[in-house]
RNA sequence: GGAGAGAUGGCCGAGUGGUUGAAGGCGCACGCUUGGAAAGCGUGUGUGCCAGCAAUGGUACCGCAGGUUCGAAUCCUGUUCUCUCCGCCA
């Protein structure tokens, strides 16, 4: 959520960041619909003044029928007005909530095709075989009992393929928290609240991705970003404790509605897999430098797995509601012969913050929101295919990364 | 799932329908005191919204939502969460 005096003060770059995004929204409308609701505010307030006034006058005393008459009087006028405040409140709010964060000047103008590469690293060799015929030949996966059990793009994943998904995690996570990341394990369901404030869509959008329990006011969670951005909500953060890094660790739960087809074949995109989620409170003037971090911390990693890739700088139109700007590391695919999405980090600034009232109290005593960030350490079932698709032998083999073979008992291969 | 108890400021904790933004304490900030510190003493110390250049003023907030009343932290109803006990259970 943005501030509304930020919008008010900034009205042509908050929309014009919107259009680019491609949100589809009337910061004029909003700005007279704030207009409509303050000045119902002044009515309200000044009706109440009168109340109090009358109240005050009889403290004590004995009552006066004058008084108790009138008062009687402005008890219907002002809950008429407070009606009105209160639609106009809400019908205000609703909008404010659908204004997507502004855009930093260093993103891409344009959609997905228009992101700027801005570093790679590794060779882009051509030639593999496809990781889920792979993995198939070595009964690694079932996607057909996971369709059994519970639909279309469920799984399971078996023997060694799933030690390995241990073993990836378990390194990361070793990594990261030598990085200075708290590891957390958190709740896999958010309420609306939660959810809506760190920028999902909210239960009955047509275009959510997750997936929600009926009769409950529970979310089951896309990522660990959900319940890591409500764990300080209402919070009031000291400056000295900042930044605080958190890495959660759960798996994630995705409709991906309508995403079939020869790109999201066997494990690239599924309804749920595991992620270890890194995530950053920090104080504003420090959050491009932490969007930095995240974005090293990712490459050491897959560069540590030996996996070639290159890190784009998103375009706006492919940028989220919450994100101001975002970097995704795409590896390259032998298959594919292309890059591929592997992880993305995003610097939402105050966005999140707000939208679950996280503030930070500054050493002079003011009050202010954080920034936060948030950035995939690994994503388990896309790193599974990287790895397949780089470390597989014509033997039908697979050869363990060497910064992997500790966590696999030393095995060099499988 | 059942029964009981509770929810008040950064924390602990008072609170009779009006004198309560809310006693008292702790913490914190500043000052005095001191060679320096501690202790002691003094002063100050919530947030949101609205108006205002500002000083400041208005308004709301005692888990949340309604209700009663001229007036609610206080009375009533509902609800959420926490704790204790029972049930169930990895």
């Amino acid at each position: 959520m943005l501030d509304i005096r930020f919008i008010r003060e900034n009205a042509a770059l908050v929309q014009e960041s919107a259009t680019r995004k491609g949100y589809s929204v009337d910061i004029r409308e909003l700005l007279r619909l704030d207009d409509a609701r303050r000045q119902l505010q002044q009515q309200v307030d000044a009706l109440r003044t009168k109340r109090n006034e009358i109240a005050t006058s009889m403290k004590g005393g004995k009552p006066e029928q004058g008084l108790i008459d009138q008062g009687k009087q402005l008890k219907v006028e002002l809950a008429e007005r407070e009606q009105y405040l209160l639609a106009a409140d809400n019908e205000f709010s609703d909008l404010l909530k659908k204004v997507p964060n502004i855009i930093f000047d260093d993103v891409p103008l344009g959609g997905e095709e228009d992101s700027e590469e801005i570093r790679k690293w590794g060779d882009q060799k051509v030639g593999a075989k496809d990781h889920l015929d792979f993995a198939l030949a070595r009964d690694w996966v079932d996607f057909e009992r996971g369709a059994k059990v519970a639909g279309a793009k469920f799984y399971y994943l078996k023997g060694d393929l799933a030690l390995l998904e241990n073993a990836i995690t378990q390194f990361a996570l070793d990594l990261v928290i030598k990085k200075g990341f708290t590891y957390m394990t958190v709740p896999h369901m958010v309420n609306a609240r939660v959810a809506e404030g760190a920028g999902f869509a909210p239960k009955g959008d047509a275009s959510a991705n997750e997936y929600f329990i009926e009769g409950e006011d529970l979310t089951m969670i896309g990522t660990a970003e959900a319940p890591l951005t409500g764990y300080h909500a209402d919070e009031i953060l000291e400056e000295k404790n900042l930044p605080l890094m958190y890495a959660g660790y759960s798996p994630c739960y995705r409709k991906e509605a309508g995403t079939y087809g020869k790109f999201t074949r066997g494990l690239f995109r599924v309804h749920q897999f595991n992620k270890l989620e890194m995530y950053i409170f920090c104080l504003p003037e420090k959050s491009a430098e932490m969007h930095e971090l995240i974005v090293q911390t990712e490459e050491e990693i897959w560069q540590s797995l030996g996996v070639p890739y290159h890190v784009i700088n998103i375009a706006a139109g492919d940028l989220g509601a919450p994100a101001a700007k975002k970097y995704d590391l795409e590896y390259w695919s032998p298959v594919d012969e292309k890059y591929r999405e592997l992880t993305s980090c995003s610097n939402c600034t105050d966005y999140q913050a707000r939208g679950v009232n996280i503030r930070v109290r500054r050493s002079d005593g003011a009050l202010q929101s954080v920034h936060t960030l948030n950035g995939t350490a690994v994503s388990l079932a896309r790193s599974l295919i990287a790895v397949i698709e780089h470390y597989q032998n014509d033997d039908g083999s697979l050869t363990i990364p060497e910064v992997l073979q500790p966590y696999m008992g030393g095995r060099e291969r499988i």
